[in-house]
RNA sequence: GGCCCGUUGGUCAAGCGGUUAAGACGCCACCCUCUCAAGGUGGAAUCAUGGGUUCGAUUCCCGUACGGGCUACCA
């Protein structure tokens, strides 16, 4: 009796590891390209951490004529959720981070090294659990959850390094026939891994994000069948990512500690090791405190946050890219319009500490983007994001074609506006250039330097009487106004009025704020020729009559 | 507790033995033929700490403090 004795008792129908060996040949890609995964398991909403693990995966994929692919991890079934997949998969969609291979809805899936969900790859693991236990590389181990209990006890009270190895590893020690023995006397069990490993020897390893570390090295008989049948997660790495061909593994740095294990079993399996990047954390300050963005306490740890504001997918993406490389800044600043394809990101150049999320600087590459779309696009955004979360300004935007001339408004030439940082800021940056809305509310005028209503009433009855003409042009428009505000005593430039305030009333700035205040209710807007224009006479001059 | 990793303005950060210690967000001020949003100019604000090594440390080494991670039949 040997140890191919055991392993035929063990998993009497795995099939040899040359068949997934032969059936998952080696990519044929260029040299030098390189295969990233995203490896989540399915068991929440999706995280701007999975986000940013995938932006940068398929980043340096695409960079590289690489594959990015999308497995699911879902080897522990006990926290899984309903729908984790479809979670998942739609999430990558809206951040156009559709990977090349891997699930593509709940059940579906694309690629040639699948399955790409774990649960579906029971048998595969199971072989090469076989392959090591007939190696003499794995063992069964009979502990029941209440040994290993007392084993840690024991442990903790001698003060003395936790774990299953040394001479704590009983089950390691136990001779083939015992052990099928107790198997066929039906004794449950579970599959361990046989360290060879030291723990007063050190490895080096060098990570592409983290450097150069040092660990000591690994010498626990962790376990890589549980009792379910399916592997535990570092099992299942490496069994995964040696068959998918898995040249950088781009994961959270909680792996980092699992570095000599993960290398070791590559090591006695005779896969070549990939790479690692050990991706620092976002994180959150938190009265003082910096921790992890957390799903249960922050709201902007589910990427369904951005979609409810309204910020664009496009935003989060660019503000991700500039927390992972810092010089991204630079290069939008050089290529105001060019895709962040064409933006090579270096793993090398990632922080090795975890930046804290800052939202205003979210928001401010967001009214950058925003600013770039054409009218159009705002419109077409906003109604899209409106039909899910705000009714009241889907309803604003139903006349499309008046719709389009508000959003148009100092939009599309070189200096474009830069109001609108989410799509929920659209409704009161327009609101008051619908009649509908405008007339139809009370509004309280909120006066500023010029406040007298008799004043007010004058100003507004000479401009509509003797000056305003729709068909003027912006230069004639303006100074027709300096014209009104010379004629009643007010400085036609604001210069003037500062050299020699004593001379005058106030300036044409406050002339022309009172039209404004009337035409709109606000004291700040956009230009107010250009919202002229678009409100046109009829409108300009029911508002006027308003006022009075 | 043990084992790892980290610490440059309020935030993101460049830096890699000699620098006026970049830049961005935010903040403040001023400018910009009408107010805002912008844009422009300028400003306040940073090398956690103690020892070394060195002619010279933000940069290299050690300690301390603080922060983070791991220490499961979870990933």
């Amino acid at each position: 009796m040997d140890y191919k004795d055991l392993a035929n008792l063990i998993f009497p129908d795995a099939k040899d590891i040359s068949y997934y060996e032969e059936k998952y040949p080696k990519r044929d890609l260029n040299e030098g390209a390189i295969v990233t995964r995203y490896a989540p398991s399915p068991t929440g909403v999706m995280h701007i951490g999975g986000l940013y693990q995938s932006l940068i995966a398929k980043k340096v994929a695409k960079q590289t004529d690489g594959v990015f692919f999308l497995r699911i991890e879902d080897t522990d079934q006990k926290r899984e959720i309903k729908n984790g997949v479809e979670e998942i998969v739609n999430s990558l969609k809206d951040f156009e981070m559709t990977p090349d291979e891997g699930m593509i809805s709940e059940t579906e899936e694309v690629g040639n090294y699948g399955p790409y969900k774990q649960s579906f790859r029971k048998e595969i693991y199971q072989s090469y659990a076989k392959y090591l236990i007939a190696e003499g590389k794995a063992y069964p181990c009979f502990c029941t959850p209440e040994e290993l209990d007392e084993i840690r006890t024991k442990q903790e009270a001698a003060k003395i390094r936790p774990g299953y190895y040394g001479v704590w590893a009983k089950c390691r020690t136990i001779p083939v026939e015992e052990s099928i023995k107790k198997i066929q006397a039906g004794e449950k069990y579970i599959i361990r891994f046989k360290s060879p490993g030291r723990e007063d020897r050190k490895i080096k390893h060098k990570d592409v994000i983290k450097g150069n570390v040092d660990f000591p090295e690994n010498d626990q008989d962790i376990v890589i069948i549980k009792s379910d049948g399916l592997p535990t997660y570092h099992f299942a790495h490496v069994v995964d990512d040696h068959l998918m061909g898995t040249t950088h593994v781009i994961r959270g740095d909680e792996w980092l500690s699992s570095i000599p294990l993960h290398l070791q079993l590559f090591y006695v399996m005779g896969f070549k090791a990939p790479k690692y990047a050990h991706i620092a954390p976002i994180m959150k300050n938190d009265n003082g405190n910096k921790r992890k963005l957390s799903k249960r306490k922050d709201p902007e740890a589910a990427v369904g946050y951005y979609a409810e504001q309204g910020i664009p997918a496009k935003a989060v993406n660019e503000y991700l890219l500039n927390i992972a490389n810092s010089n991204f800044e630079n290069w939008r600043r050089q290529n105001k319009e060019a895709s962040i394809d064409e933006f090579e990101l270096q793993l090398n150049k990632m922080s090795v500490s975890g930046a804290l999320f800052d939202m205003i600087k979210l928001l401010d590459v967001s009214k950058i983007v925003i600013s770039k779309y054409s009218a159009e696009e705002v419109y077409n955004k906003s109604i899209k994001w409106a039909k899910k979360y705000d009714k009241e300004l889907l309803n604003l935007l139903e006349d499309k074609e008046y719709s389009l001339k508000v959003l148009g408004i100092e939009r599309g030439n070189k200096k474009p506006r830069k109001d609108i940082a989410k799509w929920s800021d659209v409704k009161e940056n327009i609101e008051y250039m619908y009649d509908k809305v405008f007339l139809n509310k009370p509004q309280s005028y909120e006066w500023q330097v010029i406040n007298n209503k008799e004043e007010i009433e004058k100003i507004i009855t000479l401009y509509m009487q003797k000056y305003y003409n729709v068909n003027d042009d912006k230069q004639t428009w303006f100074n027709k106004i300096k014209e009104l505000a010379g004629e009643m005593g007010y400085a036609k430039e604001v210069k003037e009025f500062k050299a020699n305030p004593d001379a005058y009333k106030a300036h044409v700035g406050d002339v022309s704020t009172v039209l404004r205040i009337a035409l709109t209710g606000r004291a700040n807007t956009p230009d107010m020729y250009e919202i002229m224009q678009v409100l046109g006479k009829d409108s300009i001059q029911k508002r006027f009559e308003k006022v009075m």
